[in-house]
DNA sequence: GTGAAAGCGCTAACAC
DNA sequence: GTGTTAGCGCTTTCAC
C-alpha cells in the first residue's frame, strides 16, 4: 500500500480510504489511486487488516468428513452462502474425535475465525462454553447439544422417521427393520424415535431385533442386512437411516438375490444427489440440504452482529421422495 | 501476549521465544511462562504473527465441487496431509468458472497463503504467469496446463482408458460405446484416447456414434446411455469416463428393463467409495485419490521451500478394479 | 479533502 | 539468559 499512495503521490491514509470507500476522495485523488493499484497489481493484505480491524472474513468449518456425500453437500451450501456474503472457509475433518476437533477449534481460536459451523460435531458443553467466553461465535448444525443454548439448526428428524416407516407401513408391511445410526447422537436417536411412533400409531410390535445399529457408512449398512436377513423371521422392509446406508442394505439384498423392491423394500434418509441414481432409485426422506447449509451461516452471519440476543432454534422439515426401492409387500 | 508477559513478570520477547521456543530460557522463566498462558488461556494471534513473518500456514484449494465424490475425496485427503503437516484449507468451489476461479484466487492472494492447490481447475497461462511472478507457489492436480511449467501431480489416464477398454474386449465385447466427459480437458480427452488406442491394438474400428459426451455427472451418465441404447445397433459394453456417469448409465439401461451385466457391461472411472456398492457393484479404473491428495499437498511443501527449483511432473497408475458390472458378451 | 501518527499482536535484530 | 526496539501492512483518530 505503501507503494501505491508514493505512486499516487498521496498519502496511505488516503489511498487506505478509496480502497474502504470510508471517507469523501476529490476525483482526482481517486483516479490517481486506483490506477497506481492497477499499475502496481496491488492486492490489500488481509492479515493487516484484520489485524488491525480486530475482525476477519474468514469462517471455520468443523464437519466429520467432508468426503461423506451428505457433509460434503452440506459443506457445499455452507461455502457457497458464505462466499456470496465475503466470507472464506476453512475446512476441518474432525473424523468425529474430540481431540481433533479441540485442535481444529485451537487453529480457527488462534486465526481468529469470524465464527465457526460444527456440523454433527460431537460438541461438548464446556467446548460451547469456553468459545462463547472468548467471544466466538458459533451455530450447531445437525446436533443437538444437551444442556446448552447455542445457535443450532436441526431437520426434524423424528418427523422423517416417522415418515419413512408410514410410508412402509402403508404398503403392507408389518416386519419394518431399522437399521440405525449411532444412537446416542442426537439426529439419529430421533430418527429411531420418529420410527418407533410410526409403528406404534399402527398398533405395530417395536421388536428390539429387527432394529441394528449401523455408523452411516456404506458398509454398516451392508452388515446389517445380511445380518437381518438372516433373522427366522426377516423383514420385508428396510429404513435404513441415510442413504449410505441404504444403498449397502440394497447391496447386500441383491447379494442374496432378493430383488428390490418386489423382495424387500428400502427406504433412506438425506436425500444426497445420489440417491436418483441408485438401482433402483431410492424412496427416501429429503433433508433440505442447501438450507440447512445457507440458514447455519446467515445464523452465524447474524450471530456475529450481536453477540448477547437470544439463542435461536431452527428445525426444518423433511418431505418424503418416493423413488423405486419401495413397492407393496408381496404376499407370504 | 502482553498480558501473559505481565503475568508472568517477563518480557514480551521472551514470552515469545518460549512459545516458538527459539532461544535458550531459563527453567524457571519458562514455567512461570507457561503458568500465565495457562491462567490466562491465552492463544496466540496466527494473524500478527503471520504478519510479522511474512508466511501463513494456509493453504488455498480451488476444486470445482466439493460435493462431487471425487473431488469430496481428493479434497479430503489435501485436507487430512495439510493438517497433519500443519496447515489449514481454504476451501474454494470455482464450478469450473473462470471468473468464480480468479475472484476465489484473489481472496487467496489477499490472505496471503502459503501456496495453492488447483485441482481440476480450467487454469490460464496468465493466471500462471501472474502467480508465478507474485511468488505464490502452485500445484495443478488432475489438469494439464499446456504451454506452462508448473508442478503437476495426474494421474495415468490414457493408460486407465486403455485399461478399461481391453477388459471389456477381453470379454468379447466389440461395440463397446464410451461416455466421454468435455473432451478439451486434458484428463478426458486421454481417457478418450486410451479407450481409441485400446480398440485399435486389437483391430476394432473407431465408431463415433458410439462415443457420447457427458459432464461427468450423473445425469449425463444417464442421458447418454438413453442415446446410445436407441441406436439402431446398439453397444454391448460402456466405459464411461467416470463412476458418477457409470452409475447414471447402470441406472438409464435398468430402466430400459437391461440387465447389468448379463445385457450390458459397464466399467466407470475412479472408483470413488461408492463403487463398491452400486448394484451390481461397479468394475472401475481407480485412481490413487489419496495418494493424489497427499502428493499434491506434499510437493506444494516442497515447492514453499524452494520457488525457483524445476517443476515437476508426476504420473500415477491406474489399477483395473473388476467387481460386477461386467460380464462376458452375451451370445446374440 | 488530506495528512500524520498511533497501534493491532506479534517476531527478530540488536544490545547487554 | 533477558530486555528494548523496530516494524510487518493496514485502519482510524485527530488535526488541519
Amino acid at each position: 500500500m505503501r507503494d501505491v499512495a508514493e505512486r499516487a503521490g498521496l498519502s496511505v491514509s488516503t489511498v487506505s480510504h478509496v480502497i474502504n470507500n470510508t471517507r469523501a476522495v476529490s476525483d482526482e485523488s481517486r483516479q490517481r489511486v486506483m490506477s497506481a493499484m492497477e499499475e502496481l497489481d496491488y492486492k490489500p493484505n488481509a492479515l493487516a487488516r484484520s489485524l488491525r480491524r480486530r475482525k476477519t472474513n474468514t469462517l471455520g468449518m468443523i464437519v466429520p468428513d467432508s468426503a461423506n456425500p451428505f457433509f460434503a453437500e452440506v459443506a457445499r451450501a455452507i461455502e457457497d452462502t458464505s462466499f456470496a456474503q465475503n466470507y472464506s472457509i476453512i475446512l476441518c475433518n474432525s473424523e468425529g474425535d474430540l481431540e481433533k476437533q479441540q485442535a481444529y477449534t485451537n487453529v480457527l481460536i488462534e486465526n481468529r475465525v469470524a465464527g465457526i459451523l460444527f456440523v454433527a460435531a460431537g460438541i461438548s458443553t464446556e467446548l460451547v462454553n469456553d468459545l462463547e467466553q472468548r467471544r466466538v461465535p458459533l451455530v450447531v448444525v445437525d446436533r443437538e447439544v444437551p444442556g446448552v443454548e447455542v445457535d443450532t439448526v436441526m431437520t426434524n428428524h423424528a418427523q422423517g422417521g416417522y415418515l419413512a416407516t408410514q410410508h412402509l407401513i402403508e404398503l403392507g408391511h408389518r416386519r419394518i427393520a431399522c437399521i440405525a445410526g449411532n444412537s446416542e447422537v442426537s439426529p439419529s436417536a430421533e430418527r429411531l424415535t420418529g420410527y418407533r411412533r410410526a409403528l406404534e400409531d399402527n398398533n405395530l410390535a417395536y421388536d428390539e431385533r429387527l432394529v441394528v445399529k449401523g455408523d452411516f457408512q456404506y458398509e454398516s449398512g451392508y452388515e446389517a442386512t445380511k445380518h437381518l436377513l438372516a433373522l427366522e423371521v426377516p423383514p420385508s422392509a428396510f429404513f435404513a437411516c441415510n442413504d449410505l446406508m441404504a444403498v449397502g442394505c440394497i447391496s447386500a439384498a441383491r447379494e442374496l438375490g432378493l430383488r428390490v423392491p418386489q423382495d424387500i423394500s428400502v427406504v433412506g434418509f438425506d436425500n444426497v444427489r445420489l440417491a436418483s441414481f441408485t438401482n433402483p432409485p431410492l424412496t427416501t426422506v429429503a433433508q433440505p440440504i442447501f438450507e440447512i447449509g445457507a440458514l447455519a451461516t446467515k445464523m452465524l452471519l447474524e450471530r456475529m452482529l450481536d453477540l448477547d440476543a437470544p439463542p435461536r432454534f431452527k428445525r426444518l422439515d423433511t418431505v418424503l421422495h418416493i423413488r423405486r426401492s419401495t413397492a407393496a409387500r408381496a404376499d407370504r
